[in-house]
DNA sequence: GGAAAGGGTTGACACGTTTTAATGACTTGG
DNA sequence: CCAAGTCATTAAAACGTGTCAACCCTTTCC
């Protein structure tokens, strides 16, 4: 039995696209608090009216309206991920861990990208704030004042994602960027190096300032000065980036080896040098970071170091939500992981 | 009942994490019609009331409710987008060119990816349906059931990306499959082989069906039979795909040439191939699909079909958001591009 | 048989913003 | 000096859902 639309005037324009919450209680002959408690409470609703709520519901197309929902509730039950950098198979890893807890717990995932910048990392907030999602995992652009600062002040649940936090009063999961760097160069060293170039970012990148440091460290370790290393920075941590800091390197005497800071740089500065007819490992050594997946299939494969990245996104996603769900018992952690040397053909000296 | 001096209890609750439009206007003593106005025409306000209202909004820490703004609006400012595969650079290049544009016109993106799964499309559409969004951009799985019906009915815009429409009354932006096949199969034919392995994904794909065809094409072209073309099909276009197939080949007679129906697939299979011995391009040819970034770099630098990725994302959104901002104006397109053949060592025999 | 209990349903209000028509203040032209 | 206009601001009414106290009806208990 199809009802004909004798609709009253409280219920005006039941048109597609706009099929209300009151569309369907009219539909199935109940009122609107009903159809609200099928949604949310289906146990409170009995079994028969529960039903010919449902069907009312298909047959009329009904959506829920996310933004009224959002608005009576006082928040959202989404989250807000923000990586740094959409183009590296690290991050997409851990957004992959990250969308798997979520969804397991029934919260979506709105997934941003800062590129980088300060500036889109700041917008990007803001959107997420608007939004009013529970809570935020974000791998910060360094930079002064603390744009996650405004988050937390509104009761919005914060975890830094592969970066450690000086506060106790938020969670954090990182891997160890700086023994990371001693690995890779203490490595390098014990293949014989003596000049290693050190490729990377910019250094207001956590990332690229805790794995120089550690490389810093290898070399006091063997009774070395800072000055047997030397430092290529390119504004960019991608192939591009790699490309140009291999060119820089070869308008001048070669280093032994070449540590970059990521993978991609690493296969940046491994094309070029191949093209230009260096040996790797024969002429010069080469280690990467992130081992991501291309580095094993790379021209020579790619010595490494690497980090449980989706593991990394699984637990800060499930500190996140513990703290969304339950903000009275939740205990602060931070979680620090440390890295493994991935050693393949690139750094063999010997090999 | 009349406001007493300071906090009547028209505004209760000023606390932070609840800075309303209200509290705004308390502040700066004007109706929160005008704080309103400040936010959304400016120039609508004399400055001075505007100066007023500004910093208010700074000292209180406002945050426009975006719920609030969107169910009042009927539609929110954001588009969805739902990707294949985050783990492909292919569908992350894309992205680029989405987020850019989108940014430009000042509409926030929502990224999602289905991972290929039906059932996760369907759930995060359902998710982006209840956001309002304005419009959609899909690289839609394969089957039966069109998810989007349901968002077109609602007047969401659709744009179909990486994907032909069969329908006039929408848009699609896509590269030509067919041809790039036959482009990729045509020129491995050329460099003598006979034998030819296509390694693929589930023929559900559409990207994977026109390849196949388009292979097949070159085949007839050439004078052979289908049966001159193996088909290894893996569950998953990623390298670990790519390895299985490998795999499965080195358990047989190998054959002449490999087309890969993408990238990922290629390096896996390059990989093991290599690890067993094999010689590439001297025993077996090899042609990708994509020509992602890394393919440059690998151990035998990879032939591969080139898209036109970034600018993809560009035009799709510039359909998508004309149409959403324009839609009686809008008159539906559907752009085909051609794919580019690019050599490189992998898939020459007498390289 | 009446009171209490309980499950199922309802109606009305609140959430924070945008918008519209109306109001007030101030300027201009006659 | 009044009428007509301009400009800035305001009050109030939506948008669609969730919640909560109140209500009805049936069942249970004494």
């Amino acid at each position: 039995m199809s009802t004909p639309s004798g609709d009253g005037p409280a219920v005006p324009r039941p048109r597609a696209g706009t099929v209300g919450i009151k569309h369907v209680a009219q539909h199935a002959g109940v009122s609107p608090g009903t159809v609200s408690n099928v949604l949310n409470r289906p146990e409170r609703v009995a079994p028969a009216t529960r039903a010919r709520v449902e069907r009312a519901i298909r047959e009329l197309g009904f959506v829920r309206n996310g933004s009224a929902s959002t608005l009576r509730a006082g928040q959202s039950s989404s989250i807000g991920l923000m990586i740094l950098d959409l183009g590296n198979p690290f991050f997409t890893d851990v957004a992959r861990g990250v969308e798997d807890v979520a969804s397991e717990r029934g919260y979506a995932v709105i997934l941003a990208s800062s590129g980088g910048s300060e500036d889109k990392e700041r917008r990007n907030l803001t959107v997420l704030a608007e939004q009013r999602v529970r809570g935020v995992l974000i791998t910060p652009v360094e930079h002064e004042g603390d744009h996650t600062e405004m988050l937390r002040q509104r009761g919005v649940a914060v975890v830094l994602l592969d970066h450690p936090t000086p506060r106790a009063n938020q969670c954090s999961v990182a891997v160890d960027d700086v023994a990371g760097g001693e690995l890779a160069v203490g490595h390098l060293l014990e293949q014989g190096a003596r000049d290693i170039a050190l490729v990377t970012g910019p250094s207001v990148l956590r990332q690229c300032a805790d794995r120089r440091r550690g490389a810093h460290r290898a070399l006091r370790a063997a009774g070395l000065g800072r000055d047997a290393l030397r430092e290529i920075t390119v504004p960019a941590m991608n192939a591009r980036g790699g490309q140009e800091a291999a060119q820089r390197l070869l308008e001048g005497d070669l280093p032994d080896a070449i540590f970059c800071a990521n993978d991609l740089l690493a296969l940046g500065v491994l094309r070029v040098l191949l093209q230009a007819g260096v040996k790797v490992p024969g002429d010069v050594t080469l280690i990467g970071y992130d081992d991501i997946e291309f580095t094993a299939a790379a021209a020579v494969p790619l010595s490494s170091v690497r980090q449980p990245t989706y593991q990394l996104g699984r637990i800060a996603t499930d500190l996140l939500l513990d703290e969304c769900d339950n903000p009275s018992e939740h205990a602060h952690q931070q979680v620090m992981f440390q890295p493994e040397l991935v050693v393949r053909e690139s750094s063999l000296r010997h090999g």
